[in-house]
RNA sequence: GGGGUCUUAGCUCAGCUGGGAGAGCAUCUGCCUUACAAGCAGAGGGUCAUAGGUUCGAGCCCUAUAGGCCCCACCA
């Protein structure tokens, strides 16, 4: 480490060095530590595919704060990491890939697949990590994880085989949601709504046996037509009652169909008539299952018509559905054609219209641990920051159905069902393939070729990483975690998941917050994405402004759950935040290598400047401490920013240049001392928020210390609470504002002149203003501030003599704008008169006296005591202004 | 259709339990003052969406209206 900090600030090196510093030092390891107190935070999991963007800085960089702050205040700070094996999103590119070196994934198997994917993984999979790394998280790297290693693997089949047994994993044949592109089946969680512009085809079924009168349904998806099984009016339709029950004929087959009557037809929408399709819409799926209607698909799994359709055969649905329009309207079956948007389900990966079709999956039964996870939220075991997230949570868990599992991808953990080769019977097992089959004793098994959902992994990532199932220390010490931080847009797949797959593993929820961010969006406030190319990658920044910079950008003026905005000249703002305490800090420094500083406290020695500087950082410490617990990072940093530049550098460190260029000024001593203190204070505050540039300075300045990662987390301290002194300091500023003003020839409005009130009890300063043409009228009320010097300096001199001399005598000064302040205290009065009123009513109540606790009424008197002195205090101060 | 959320300075946003209307950027004025021009000292700029209500007092609480955004949802 350098002794001097270099002439300007700059993040190119230092960064990777200090990173490669903490790494060597094994400051983010955490242990088993029975000492301290643990806190724990599990790291969302990147995709192995992922590159670091936008979303993923953010995310970390709050879960760094707070692992850095928690660890600084002494806890056993752990923030477990890994990354997750996105089976769609490898999978894809995994056969991109290999697409590329024209192999085809069916050719070569799954077997030879898999071992493409796994080396993929082994080239890239590291890659997301270096890049948290190079934004400064301190992950304890020795303990990451892959959702598809030996542990959590096991974790997977441990849960699979627990629910099967309970009954609560089925395999059944369900409409499903399926993409044609992806070629697989998708859970209800990974299908978006997308409204579409459509028609609504009008479409005529002659009636059986009346020549002539036809029944005329709507549909959006006249493709569907040959595997209508029947239509469907509502029962209570009067204009098709006496149809019920007859026949149809499906038009372009020699099909006929029966018109049945559901609650679901509503009368009001499109003809009232509605063709059902069982195979291929959901709804109708569960109208068929009630009427006993048969399933007829008529499609291939990648949404072309299959042989069930003759001369439709082989087209896209697309192609179908024009030549099948066409062909209706040849045959004059076709009534009218009217435009019509609606919702269309796509893949949220591709965006490919997905197709329901009916497909034998593995189901999770979901009622009875959905209930646990909305009854765990009714308890302090689980609370969302911001806390409306809470209804989205709920409305969800009250809504689930059963959750399909299944993908139909080789890319994952394959489900652990066997098949007997000869007698069929499946067992469904731990470990492997059974070795004798129960019911025939055949010895030759096959895998179902299915794998699970990725979410089922990531579910048990909060207690699989610790090394669940297995009864392990991390497990007893660092489970439930504490907080989990991640964007609201997760809450369905992961959070909620977790939560249950916890509970009913575990019997506790995984965490106690759940801290919501939201959306980082481009400076036009749109999704930051890849068709847009509107995406700002985070390397770039930190390449340029550094980790910090960006860190700080991300966090400053953000309020949980909210989406944000992100700005070149925000992160400038950020950069020159960084650049002004690493000056701040050189000055200081500078000072120090030229002076003797006393290294104890000695509160007799400090200046009414110094005590009140030392006060504001020991406010400061509470109210970022406050802030750090209620989550509100932006508000924390916000205070941390505000200090050290408007308070510590704006004006102490002007404050005190005189004494510090003074030869014989004896409390240069408690200067450098207090310059010290606060700085060294004020870098602990900001650390979690910055920490590289923290660590640098920290480190020069205290070369006897390693890090100030280790550095004990600034507490409030009683005896650094001055409030005469801060009170006087502040009057100061106001009374030195008011003179530059004039100084300046600025027009001063008139209620700042007649605002300035200074009181001294100090014959020396009176004469400092007076001789130096600054008239201040003493112990009175001056209606304005005149300024009689020249504009060579006279008048910057009374400026900093009083701000030196002020800031050595206290207390001093008190500035009051009397206006104001008699409006606050007539308010005050009418306020106290309310609450006296109160409380003596109260006390006068028979009831109130015969029946409240007696702690109660002790209360009400205490407050009414309380609020009699204050009242003799404002009326004593109103008259005082009114003098 | 249900739910959520937003509307505060030219722009982007803070404003936590009701009492001072704020920050960054942008604009304007004066400064290269020996930590910092990535800076210093100042200034201008807001009926806090609209209309009511509660309160001594409302950006904040309640009701309604308008507009924006988001999520969920089977209307063919």
């Amino acid at each position: 480490m350098s002794k001097e900090l270099a002439k300007t600030y700059d993040p190119r090196g230092m960064e990777d060095r200090i990173y490669q510093k903490w790494l060597d030092k094994k400051y983010f390891h955490a242990e088993v530590n029975s000492d301290k107190k643990p806190f724990t935070i599990v790291m969302p999991p990147p995709n192995v595919t992922g590159q670091l963007h936008m979303g993923h800085a953010l995310d970390n960089t709050m879960q760094d704060i707070l692992i850095r702050y928690k660890r600084m205040q002494g806890y056993e700070a752990l923030w477990q990491p890994g990354t997750d094996h996105a089976a769609i999103a490898t999978e894809v590119k995994v056969t991109n890939m290999l697409k590329e070196q024209g192999i085809d994934k069916h050719q070569i198997g799954r077997e030879e697949f898999l071992k493409y994917a796994w080396k993929w993984k082994e080239e890239y999979g590291s890659r997301i990590i270096n890049q948290l790394m190079k934004l400064g998280a301190s992950a304890d790297w020795d303990r990451e994880r892959f959702t598809m290693d030996e542990g959590c693997s096991k974790a997977v089949e441990e849960v699979f085989v627990r629910l099967y047994e309970k009954g609560w994993i089925y395999k059944g044949s369900r409409i499903i949601n399926w993409c044609p592109k992806c070629q697989t089946s998708l859970s209800d969680a990974e299908v978006e709504h997308q409204d579409q512009n459509g028609f609504f085809w009008h479409i005529k079924y002659p009636i059986v046996g009346e020549e002539g009168r036809f029944v005329e349904i709507a549909t959006t998806r006249p493709e569907t037509l040959l595997g209508d099984t029947a239509v469907a009016v509502n029962p209570s339709d009067e204009r098709y009652q006496d149809l019920i029950g007859k026949m149809l004929k499906l038009p372009l087959t020699d099909r006929e169909i029966p018109v049945v009557a559901d609650e679901y037809v509503d009368k009001e929408f499109g003809t009232g008539c509605v063709k059902i399709t069982p195979a291929h819409d959901p709804n109708d799926f569960e109208v068929g299952k009630r009427h006993n209607l048969p399933e007829i698909n008529i499609m291939n799994d990648d949404a072309t018509m299959n042989e069930l359709c003759g001369k439709y055969a082989g087209m896209d649905r697309y192609e179908a559905r024009k030549a099948m329009v066409k062909d209706l309207e040849e045959l004059g079956l076709l009534v009218k054609v009217v435009p019509h948007t609606h919702a269309v389900g796509t893949h949220d990966r591709c965006h490919t219209t997905v197709e329901p079709l009916i497909k034998p999956q593995w189901f999770v039964r979901m009622k009875e641990m959905a209930q646990a996870a909305l009854d765990v939220l009714q308890t302090e075991d689980l609370n969302f920051v911001p806390e409306r997230f809470d209804k989205i949570y709920t409305h969800w868990l009250e809504n689930i159905k059963d959750w399909c599992i299944s993908r139909q991808l080789w890319w994952g953990h394959r489900i652990p069902a066997y098949y007997c080769q000869d007698c069929g019977e499946m067992v469904v097992q731990k470990g492997g393939a059974p070795q004798k089959c129960p019911k025939c004793g055949g010895t030759h098994f096959q895998q179902d070729e299915d794998s699970l959902d990725t979410w089922f992994s990531s579910a048990l990532w909060p207690f699989s990483t610790l090394g669940w199932p297995d009864k392990t220390p991390e497990m007893d010490y660092f489970f439930p975690t504490d907080v989990l931080v991640t964007g609201y847009d997760i809450i369905f797949f992961w959070v909620i998941r977790m939560v249950f797959s916890s509970l009913e593993q575990t019997g506790k929820s995984p965490f106690h917050h759940v801290l919501i961010h939201g959306l980082v969006r481009d400076s036009q406030g749109r999704k930051m994405s890849k068709s847009l190319g509107n995406g700002i990658d985070p390397l770039e920044i930190i390449d340029q402004y550094g980790a910090d910079a960006l860190r700080l950008t991300l966090i400053t003026g953000n309020a949980p759950g909210n989406d944000m905005r992100f700005y070149y000249e925000r992160v400038e703002a950020s950069r020159n935040f960084a650049n002004k305490v690493w000056n701040a800090s050189r000055f200081i420094m500078m000072n120090l290598e030229r002076a003797q500083i006393p290294q104890e406290y000695d509160p007799g020695a400090l200046t009414g400047a110094d005590k009140w500087i030392l006060a504001k950082v020991n406010r400061l410490a509470r109210e970022v401490t406050e802030n750090m617990d209620k989550y509100e990072l932006g508000i924390a940093v916000q205070k941390v920013y505000d200090f050290i530049w408007e308070e510590f550098c704006d004006w102490y460190i002007e404050m005190v240049k005189p004494r510090l260029y003074s030869e014989t000024d004896t409390t240069k001593g408690a200067a450098l001392w207090t310059l010290k203190t606060v700085l060294a204070n004020a870098l602990k505050l900001l650390h979690p928020f910055m920490p590289f540039v923290t660590e640098e300075i920290y480190c020069t300045l205290e070369p006897q210390e390693e890090s100030i990662m280790i550095a004990a987390w600034p507490e409030y301290r009683e005896d650094w609470s001055f409030e005469a002194e801060e009170k006087s300091v502040e009057t100061i500023k106001e009374a030195v504002r008011a003179i530059r003003n004039v100084r300046s020839g600025m027009n001063v409005p008139p209620s700042k002149k007649a605002k300035v009130f200074v009181v001294s009890e100090k014959q020396e300063i009176r004469e400092i203003f007076e001789n130096g043409k600054v008239f201040f009228a003493t112990l009175g009320y001056a209606s304005e501030v005149t300024v009689q010097a020249d504009k060579n300096g006279i008048a910057e001199d009374a400026v900093s003599a009083l701000i030196h001399e002020a800031a050595i005598y206290m207390p001093f000064a008190e500035l009051v704008d009397i206006e104001k302040e008699i409006l606050r205290l007539r308010g005050e009065e009418k306020r106290l008169e309310k609450e006296l009123a109160r409380s003596n009513g109260m006390l006068k109540n028979e009831k109130f006296i015969s029946r409240a606790p007696e702690a109660k009424i002790q209360e009400e008197k205490a407050k009414l005591e309380k609020y009699t002195q204050m009242m003799e205090q404002v009326k004593e101060r109103l008259a005082q202004l009114n003098a």
